[in-house]
DNA sequence: GAAGTTATATTATCATACAATATGGCGAAA
DNA sequence: TTTCGCCATATTGTATGATAATATAACTTC
């Protein structure tokens, strides 16, 4: 009698295409393994397919298989037992600062519930951080500051250019906190800022541009000074914009999902 | 001519001795590793020894040692490159956030400056928790935070059962703020209370966890009613409180560094 | 001395075998 | 019939050895 309990779910379908001879790489095995986990293939605590499928499914030998699952054990989405199996964790238990979870989040497309998450998480942190910022920051740190506020009033800035810059700000007053953990929010002001791209709109808006540029540079005065209470409302402030300018775009979109 | 240029740096001492017989499992190793790294043992951008060091030390299979390398990898503490070697990341790639690498740090002894970090971050973002909790808990949610106020009121808590209760309330509180982030601080309100324990101090202080339980239901009673402003009022009082508890038992110590 | 080429050390991947362990089935005893 | 304990088995965990890929360093050529 050959009973063969299939309490497991059906192959990962691969998001990147595999033509034939081109290794696809453990990173990009990670990566669609990850993807096909937050996007809620597998239940919660749901069962992967066996080892020895996942390797015939991705064309990758053992060693490697358990490698990529190492990675995605460390990062709280599985978790291995001799003779069960590897079941997919439950998402409070997943690693949300995990700049790499954060990125296949993206892939996935940007909702509004998750946007408003990101914009939320960060007006908790970025202004405290600011405030910290007001009364650690070194002078190094203040003049690494006023040097970026000089490179947001560069003119020609292009919206990447511009938020290749607003990004490094926001990171160095994070840093400039002295506070390990609010640094660690790095990743997730990088993601909120990369999902402002996922959009083609080519809107370069010179005069909100230069708006953004002003009340940056008022965080950096407040920190300056060493006014915590005004570096964290100027932060707010600057946030709050953000997400402003940001509900505009979506709401030309049709639907919440874009990309 | 044989000349070895010798850049790496010397064994990781593990800190778990390693009685004959005994294997250290896989755990341990990343444990040790890790610890190793935090520590400082490692300069930012230093390279570990090589695999085969790495391997007689530990007394472990290639296998097993890169799988280690490869969770360590994903937790954003090293980088691997061929023909070059297993370079540590800066401390900002780190992600502080992960419960493992808060748990090695307790490891490592518990600072003022740590311990000031930690509440800091609870200060900005459990607050925010309990203000969005306030707005969209759902009766579920709020049943069980209630029950947990009647577990706080049982007679007879020690700290450690008292701490478990205080522990569940505040990642229920960071749950029902619907924010993924906000539940992904669980970790660090966790090693938070863990630092708790360190020292041996039998204080069970019983109008102090009265005091502690009041402030606790004065939090769920303003989530309860909606009121955003007051359940961020409530939850700021409740970590001061017990940040200032803390620095008088810290004050009771000789040196900063406990355990 | 500079630029291109080759050699080499190190990590990356593969293949195979054995060990450890949790599950489910079987059987014995109550 | 139920419960307990033993045992077979499937699945992950570890070990070993070999080959591939690749970045650094040494070397050669101009």
């Amino acid at each position: 009698m050959m009973i063969v309990a299939q309490n497991r779910y059906r192959p990962i379908r691969a998001t990147v295409t595999r033509t034939a001879g081109t290794r696809m790489g453990q990173e990009q095995i990670v990566r669609a393994m990850g993807v096909s986990i937050l996007r809620g293939d597998y239940p919660e605590g749901a069962l992967l397919p066996a080892e020895g499928d996942l390797m015939s499914q991705f064309g990758i030998s053992r060693t490697v298989l358990r490698e990529v699952l190492k990675t995605l054990a460390a990062k709280g989405l599985v978790v291995s037992k001799t003779r069960v199996g590897t079941k997919v964790r439950a998402q409070v238990d997943w690693n949300m600062f995990d700049s790499d979870l954060l990125g296949w989040r993206l892939d996935l497309g940007m909702d509004l519930r998750f946007l408003n998450s990101l914009y939320e998480i960060r007006l908790a942190v970025e202004p405290a951080a600011s405030a910290l910022a007001a009364l650690r920051r070194s002078n190094e740190s203040l003049t690494r500051m006023r040097a970026l506020i000089d490179e947001f009033r560069q003119p020609g800035h292009t919206r990447s250019t511009f938020a290749e810059v607003d990004l490094a700000l926001h990171l160095e007053i994070a840093a400039a906190s002295g506070n390990p953990f609010m640094r660690s929010v790095g990743a997730i002001i990088e993601a909120a800022l990369m999902a402002s791209f996922v959009d083609s709109s080519p809107v370069t808006d010179q005069g909100r541009l230069a708006h953004s540029t002003e009340d940056h540079a008022a965080i950096v005065e407040a920190i300056a000074a060493g006014d915590a209470a005004a570096a964290a409302k100027a932060m707010t402030q600057v946030i709050e914009e953000g997400r402003k300018n940001r509900a505009l775009l979506l709401a030309r979109g049709s639907e919440g999902k874009i990309g």
